[in-house]
DNA sequence: GACTCTATGTAATGAACGTTACATCAAGCC
DNA sequence: GGCTTGATGTAACGTTCATTACATAGAGTC
């Protein structure tokens, strides 16, 4: 078969930032439930999950069917395969990169070509998966000037945290990228407080120091953005706003590239919010750059 | 019979490779198989559990007996246990989810949308120009062990550059990051011979450190491959490599998801180069990172 | 070769499950 | 204030499930 012309499901914490909008207060408790523990919490039995909600059976199978399942137990097996595909190591899957690679002209050719409609795909339904107002959460926290942002990332998605903190330090002061040496992270934990904002980055393999740095922020009141893959990080439980972002593109590494783009419409919408104030400080800053205080 | 014993419980692999010898022939396929898909095997029905393996209904339920469990949806709770254990290291209740965000916003999906096309479209144009025989030049400069590899990046692009650094480390050695206040770059400089390459992102506004850096390195000799917008950074006049992606996305900033794609490309290209050194590399790294597991 | 023991499948049973129809309740509207 | 609409719980229903009792088949024993 070709991998090109594959029709990726969309998994079930897609389906649900995707619907948020369209959710009943107590379909979003199940909503926050089911993320919260994914995707354990969707296995378990419809009473047992409403009970643990406090709702009913009824609203479960609601919750489900607005989710565009038929049925309970056809949600319960997409969540099955799901877990499936996130049980697999990383190794497993880079033992099996395509050999059909040099099928006709170069290999690298071929390589550029199927990048390009991998991460095209990726991004297409990675994005439109997203629900606006859950994008809007998630820029009104991080443009009000009012609250302290902090910007954390793991091994090989401190890139985007690098990447947010530089443009967020753009538009607004007061934004701090917690790095180096996680023994120098609980400084940074110290300060963190209600009002504050916590921009975090974990795509698997989701790594212990960054879950426990979320988890302590978020018990300390601090408001958590996550973005990470569709298996969902364990931060996600902690999360106001979550983002599930496509990475497989059936190559060796996953690809930052969908979380990338998704992150710069992020950045965008914060932006938009205060145009005018943006664009003093860049003015301000450009500047000073060009006239460097006390010269 | 009686759980007197609280200490901690026998995972259900465990119980199998324990109770082996007292299996049948159709019990041990069910082991079997519960092993290969662990545990996810178990978490079906008796009677798909049961097809699967290709026996009856009652000889699963005497497997689960064999392995002291009184019923197999006891069975079944033990697997979730293990399993919710292994997808989630810390353990502690989140506060009740609160319900919030009445609005509903168009102007966020519209902008979802529109960088969904201005970036696919930069991908595409960007990557379909570049030649393979330049690709393949830059890859085959990435992966010859013998060179030290140099990762630079200029403010928005550092992101960039954290990324290759990453990425590259994990697959060879030799292999550093130009980072930290760009004076002590010069010790770097002192370091870059003839045999090194030095892979550097440069786009508009081309940081004049980051320019002499480059130039600084071509003199003694290095390889540069440049990653850089459509406009060229005036690095291209001393690179071995260049690389223009477009940038624009009709917003307040540019884009580096196209850059991070081409990136990703050439990343993986270097990985295919010597597929089973960088497995072993990295099966080595994922050795010393593991850290002993519980249970 | 009939007997015994164990392994395994078949069929029936009661419990738990997902599902549906209907009732209830609160909020918004004229 | 009565009416409408949507959200949510209650209760009953048909299905599927795990479970049990029983029947069958095969291997070893005398």
């Amino acid at each position: 078969m070709d991998a090109t012309e594959k029709t990726t499901q969309p998994s079930v914490a897609e389906l649900i930032t995707q619907k948020a909008d369209a959710l009943t207060a107590s379909e979003r408790k199940l909503a926050q439930a089911l993320l919260g523990h994914y995707p354990m919490a969707g296995l378990e039995t419809v009473a047992t999950f409403a009970e643990r909600c406090g709702v009913s059976a009824p609203t479960v199978l609601r919750f489900a069917g607005k989710l565009g399942f038929e049925s309970y137990p056809e949600m319960q097996s997409r969540l099955r395969g799901e877990l499936e595909a996130r049980l697999q190591s990383p190794l497993t899957r880079s033992a099996l990169p395509r050999a059909a690679v040099a099928a006709s002209g170069h290999p690298m050719g071929e390589l550029l070509h199927h990048m390009i409609d991998a991460i095209s795909s990726n991004i297409r339904s990675s994005l439109s998966n997203i629900a606006p107002t859950e994008l809007e959460g998630a820029v009104n926290l991080l443009a009000d000037r009012k609250r302290a942002v902090y910007v954390l990332g793991g091994r090989f998605s401190s890139a985007l945290a690098v990447y947010a903190y530089e443009h967020l330090r753009s538009m607004r002061g007061n934004v701090r990228r917690v790095s180096g040496q996680n023994t120098k992270w609980t400084e940074d934990l110290l300060d963190i407080g209600k009002r504050d904002v916590l921009l975090v980055f974990d795509v698997r393999r989701y790594q212990h120091d960054v879950i426990t740095f979320a988890e302590t922020a978020s018990n300390q009141g601090a408001k958590v953005i996550l973005f990470t893959d569709q298996w969902l990080s364990p931060i996600a439980r902690f999360a106001r706003h979550v983002f599930p972002v496509r990475i497989e593109t059936a190559t060796t590494w996953d690809s930052a590239a969908a979380s990338m783009a998704l992150l710069e419409t992020l950045l965008e919408g914060v932006g938009r919010t205060d145009p005018d104030h943006v664009r003093d400080r860049i003015e301000h800053l450009e500047r000073l750059r060009r006239r460097p205080p006390g010269g």
